[in-house]
DNA sequence: TAAACTAGACCGTCCAGACGGTACAGTTCA
DNA sequence: TGAACTGTACCGTCTGGACGGTCTAGTTTA
């Protein structure tokens, strides 16, 4: 892997497991086994070792988002489930961006509300209704929420997947509003991809 | 108001405006118009400093639990409405919270778990289903994530609204569900103890 | 050999906390 | 009653350490 990428790599896992306090530029180098020195040959300063990550979110999530438009079950189950801590490359970067934000960092901020921004278009495209759509795009942004104040691992894959099938409620109560309203058949729900 | 309190007040809104980092003690101090070895008198560390801010937060979420369970129309409607950004002490105290923990703060952590636990209980309580009011506690969560980031009112009052309805549909649907399986009896929940 | 890269000493700044004061409102006691 | 004393509340300065960033001297690679 490229010095740079093992920068980055480290900085994120800084942020991560401990802050971004304590995401230094002599613990960033440290961890990713390079000097000080090494490191600002790279990045000439901390604000483009955090431009560098959020160039990397930029591009995790537009990857991501074209797996989340494809998916079998629709987007907001795709949604849903991937929100969940996995300690995927999306997650660990996202949630380490998430932490740069918390610090009244513009670009971070704002490339959180890019990938929220994206995310809502899709969920609202499958589920027609803005309060549905923007309730789930909550629940993901919940889950976000624990994993990183936690550290991730609170909500288990079941809990993810019992999380599902409230969403298909969800969905098919927009359609069927009333409760003695005639029922329709909830969507059919592929096994998601690997 | 005490010095006490204006020095909790100032922390906490360093805090929510610039993050932890910008909430150095001269900061506090300054902003609380006190000086440093007044504040130091007062909080000898800043340890003791975010002690304050925790004690205060277990303080606010007691009173407001009680608000919460006998809310008119229900806890979890309640805490929905609630959730969204309205700048009240309890808002302003667990997004301050919430920023410490960020930063690997166990403390600040153990305080934020604990008032989702006691959110969750009443939820529980009322919806009668787990992977239901795990999903009205994420959308709460959810929209102090979006505080925290955005530093608040993202969301208006009348999106709260649209939300509540949204839980409105989630609740019924429990006692409906979809498809056809069969209804199994939410199960009685006794209020715990104190 | 030139460009890409690494190393680590060094500098100015900022921060947490320690410390030695000041002011003043009681309280004690001769 | 008034001088001595005590406790509370606050102030301003100082220091040691950590941090971001610079600089220069070296090493590897093409």
């Amino acid at each position: 892997m490229s010095a740079r990428d093992s920068l980055l790599d480290a900085y994120q896992a800084l942020l991560l497991d401990e802050g971004e306090r304590a995401a230094t530029l002599d613990a960033v180098a440290a961890r990713a086994g390079v000097s000080k020195g090494g490191l600002l040959y790279h990045f000439r300063s901390k604000e483009a070792l955090a431009a560098g990550l959020i160039d990397r979110l930029d591009e995790l999530v537009a990857a991501d988002r074209d797996q989340m438009r494809d998916a079998p079950d629709g987007p907001s189950r795709y949604y849903v489930r991937n929100s969940v801590w996995s300690d995927s490359p999306v997650d660990r970067t996202l949630v380490a961006v998430a932490q740069l934000a918390q610090e009244s960092h513009p670009p971070a901020r704002e490339a959180i509300a890019r990938a929220r921004d994206r995310w809502l278009l899709l969920i609202l495209e499958e589920v027609g209704d803005e309060a549905t759509a923007h309730a789930i795009l909550l629940i993901g942004d919940g889950l976000y929420f624990d994993a990183a104040l936690t550290g991730g691992f609170t909500t288990s894959v079941e809990d993810a997947e019992a999380l599902v099938g409230v969403v298909d409620r969800l969905i098919a109560s927009v359609a069927a509003p009333a409760v003695d309203a005639p029922v329709v058949d909830a969507p059919a729900v592929d096994s998601p991809g690997p």
